[in-house]
DNA sequence: GATCCACGGGAATACACGGATG
DNA sequence: CATCCGTGTATTCCCGTGGATC
């Protein structure tokens, strides 16, 4: 049993119902230490990290799969556990394994979401290697590079470095990525994560390896629901029964089977029940947007942006019908410009966050408006968003 | 003084429509 | 009839400025 958790529930003293002991845990934008059932990925990632056992780099390799696969599930636990033992050499992987290390390996994450531009993606990298802080400001990329060189080159330390999220919308093209990858020192192996075939990405023009996903299967996806909520909720809020139900209808896609247990566990938890029931998950699968995009993508947005969204999911549907509309009633809530709001909303449509939908010509002289629907569920950004704020 | 980037603003372009024009 | 034009709205694109920090 999960102490932790249990503690967890038991330290709840909010007024909500006594149902919901930490949303967090339900929140498909993280991931847990120990990633449940996904011993066949875990157990290709160990093929390919193999070499560092010995002290050695693997080639470039390349990760791929669809969305809520845990693809970054395995890959932050994974790497925060190789990191770990690499900075902290007690319970070393050296001792237990057979040689020791021709040189000290690192293993640092860095996610594209975050760190989008050239200067943030080498400020991630040094800045993990670093003890020290790394300027945020007043220095040039250009710098940036020569001293991650110059720290590599004087520790003589190799690093292998996972890259998360590549390939979608917000993050650096992949052209642009090579660039950066070619900039990197030769001590330093890169493992790319993202959804694209292998086939369609320049990427894999120079990995050895291609690292597939599958989705979920229906019953590890079932026991990763159970396993959730039994660290976020009462004994008994969710059956087994109701666990399938969302399973099925994720179709192996943990995020959106988060995401609707999320939205179902809130209703319950308003309408002060004890218990999630039919109508909730039915309810939850309808605020659920077919094609959801994921939510670590929205909270990986810029503040203000987040901003913007936080009000807009706010907004009655009729002060969405049109941008021009919506920008306004944002104006009102927060305290950004009108021609910020906007161009926001354009960009959050571009990259698919938000979703423009063209009202159908009514007569009405001039270009019909479009009505703005989120991309994602609301209720678990709104949560997520105002839990993480209050404290 | 240098650096990056968020913000703000505005110009240019696209689209829809009705009416005028050839 | 096909095309162009004007008006009104929506959308895209671009760039200068300034904050924050070194």
């Amino acid at each position: 049993m999960d102490i932790e958790a249990m503690i967890r529930r038991r330290k709840r003293q909010d007024d909500e119902s006594r149902l919901v002991g930490a949303y967090e845990p339900l929140s498909p934008a993280t991931h847990v230490e120990e990633p449940t059932d996904r011993g066949r990925l875990l157990e290709a990632m160990l093929d390919h990290v193999d070499p560092v056992f010995d002290g050695h780099l693997p080639p470039h390799g390349y990760l791929y799969g669809p969305k809520g696969a845990g693809k970054s599930a395995v890959v932050t636990a994974l790497f925060s556990q190789l990191e770990r033992q690499t900075v902290n050499p007690d319970t070393d992987i050296y001792t237990t394994t057979r040689v020791r290390p021709a040189r000290l390996l690192r293993f640092v994450y860095v996610d594209t979401r975050r760190h989008t531009s050239e200067f943030a993606f080498f400020h991630a990298l040094l800045d993990a290697i670093t003890d020290e802080a790394v300027p945020r400001h007043g220095i040039s990329t250009e710098t940036l590079r020569s001293r991650l060189h110059r720290q590599l080159d004087a520790t003589g330390a190799g690093i292998l470095l996972a890259v998360d999220h590549v390939g979608e919308p917000v993050s650096a093209p992949a052209d642009a990525l090579v660039d950066r990858f070619s900039a990197l020192p030769s001590s330093v192996s890169w493992l790319a994560v993202g959804r694209t075939d292998p086939a369609e990405t320049v990427l894999t023009d120079y990995t050895a390896a291609a690292i597939r996903v599958d989705p979920y299967r229906h019953h590890v996806l079932v026991d990763l629901l159970l396993r959730r909520a039994a660290s976020a909720l009462d004994s008994g809020a969710l059956d087994e029964d109701a666990a399938v139900t969302i399973a099925d209808w994720a179709g192996g896609d943990a995020h959106d089977a988060l995401a609707a247990l999320f939205v179902a566990t809130d209703r319950a938890a308003r309408a002060d029940r004890q218990t999630i029931t039919d109508r909730d998950i039915a309810a939850a699968f309808q605020a659920v947007p077919p094609d959801c995009v994921a939510l670590g993508r929205v909270f990986a947005l810029p503040e203000n942006k987040q901003t913007v969204l936080r009000a807009l999911v706010d907004l009655d549907p009729a002060e969405r019908e049109s941008v021009t509309v919506a920008t306004a009633a944002v104006a009102d809530l927060t305290d950004l410009a009108e021609g910020t709001i906007k161009r926001y909303l354009y960009e959050l449509a571009d990259v698919g966050i938000v979703d423009r939908v063209q009202a159908p010509e009514d007569g009405e002289s001039g270009r019909p408006p479009s009505r703005l629907e989120p991309k994602f569920p609301p209720t678990v950004f709104r949560r997520l968003y105002d839990i993480e704020r209050e404290s």
